[in-house]
DNA sequence: TAATAAAGTGGACTATAGTCCGTTTGTTTC
DNA sequence: GAAACAAACGGACTATAGTCCACTTTATTA
């Protein structure tokens, strides 16, 4: 469970090809620029421009690292996406060692997602704007744990099997999309712990399931 | 259950501030240029300019009355959302009076959402790339009948009490976001029986409930 | 039917995203 | 350390969304 997560593409460029040193220089300094204009004024109204502008560097520069503001969004979270991780990851073996149910630890791992996309809904919103969020390093690694541990409380005999565990990974991520966790935070005012109670209700719902109910392809 | 949506704002316009009659020839000029163009080239890569000039109209004369494309959208939408509600609400009685349980009516109608959805998912999309989604007729109505069947199935022993009914509903219709859906059916290959059946699959888990879990505000 | 007010119109204008390409800089090789 | 090559740079340029406002049309009313 933790080795196959080394194969993924990383938002930091890896050692393998090394980086020219003009060009490393200005990617601290377009990093350090959005990360205290973000900071200074919100993400959303911060543009490219700006960015550029206070890195005292070229758009095409700019760009030629970052397509738009959601991959550099990603870049910036990138550390604390690593740590999330490395965290998580950490807790969950613990658990396991200490055979605790896979739908307790599916439990406790949607909870903590909820609060890192408190942490960071801001960002999350431009990855998702700039529609990165399928192919991004989270997102995948957030669904590819769900399911993973949906496919131990099946081997577990938590679940039935032959649930649809794609379509239920994806479904259980849903109503974490940045977009709309804003809203039900802001506009509806729900609470953390309203949202990681609700969707630990469609888990709970899912593992007092009797019967298989078929997927098809 | 059926007189609380005439309160809703109607996308066309209606007969209580009469619209000159310039502007009644425009708009009907402008729907119809938005309609062909979007059939001949697709939804996506036709801008508003594009629009105006095959309406024959100035820009200033589109965004008075369509602020962007998502709106324009879902003028266009408009009837179609108007027969399916319509036929939903026909289907809905029907099977009330023959004493279907809720949940199974439930089932029905996200059936029919999956299927309304793949019938307007680029239109879809671009509402909700104008962040209208959320204000729009359709959603409303969808999550508002949706929470409508929970209630009765609580109210028919079919659901436990004192689950989180707005939290539910919205998770629900958060897999039919229209730019998931089209990951969905395009990039994952889903067909639409399956992400019915794992919308079902999520309904039958609720109704399996032997507890109470307390939300929270 | 002329005067008036309100509603509607069109296109120039601004703002932002993102591309393109001639120039510069760093690295490697001899 | 000079030549040669690739990588990186920067800013002018294009495309699109959306605003603004001086002007035109319509409906009203006397």
């Amino acid at each position: 469970m933790t080795d196959l997560m080394s194969l993924l593409p990383s938002n930091h460029e890896d050692g393998l090809t090394t980086e020219r040193r003009d060009a490393a220089e200005n990617r601290e300094r377009v990093l350090t620029a959005a990360k205290s204009l973000f900071a200074a004024r919100g993400v959303a109204p911060v543009t490219m421009n700006d960015i550029a502008q206070a890195a005292g560097v070229g758009k095409g520069t700019l760009y030629r690292r970052y397509a738009n503001k959601g991959e550099l969004c990603l870049a910036l979270m990138d550390e604390h996406l690593q740590e999330f991780q490395d965290v998580m990851l950490a807790r969950m073996r613990q658990m396991r060692s200490a055979d605790v149910p896979a739908l307790a630890q599916l439990s406790h791992f949607l909870d903590a997602l909820v609060h890192f996309t408190e942490a960071h809904t801001p960002y999350l919103c431009e990855v998702q704007q700039a529609g990165l969020v399928r192919t991004s390093r989270p997102h995948f690694w957030q669904q590819w744990t769900i399911r993973g541990l949906l496919q131990a409380a099946v081997a577990g005999s938590e679940l039935p099997a032959g649930l649809d565990l794609d379509f239920v990974s994806g479904a259980l991520l849903a109503p974490l999309n940045a977009h709309y966790f804003r809203v039900q935070r802001q506009e509806l005012g729900y609470s953390l712990a309203r949202i990681s109670a609700g969707l630990q209700l469609l888990v709970n719902g899912l593992g007092h399931l009797r019967y298989d109910s078929p997927p098809d392809g």
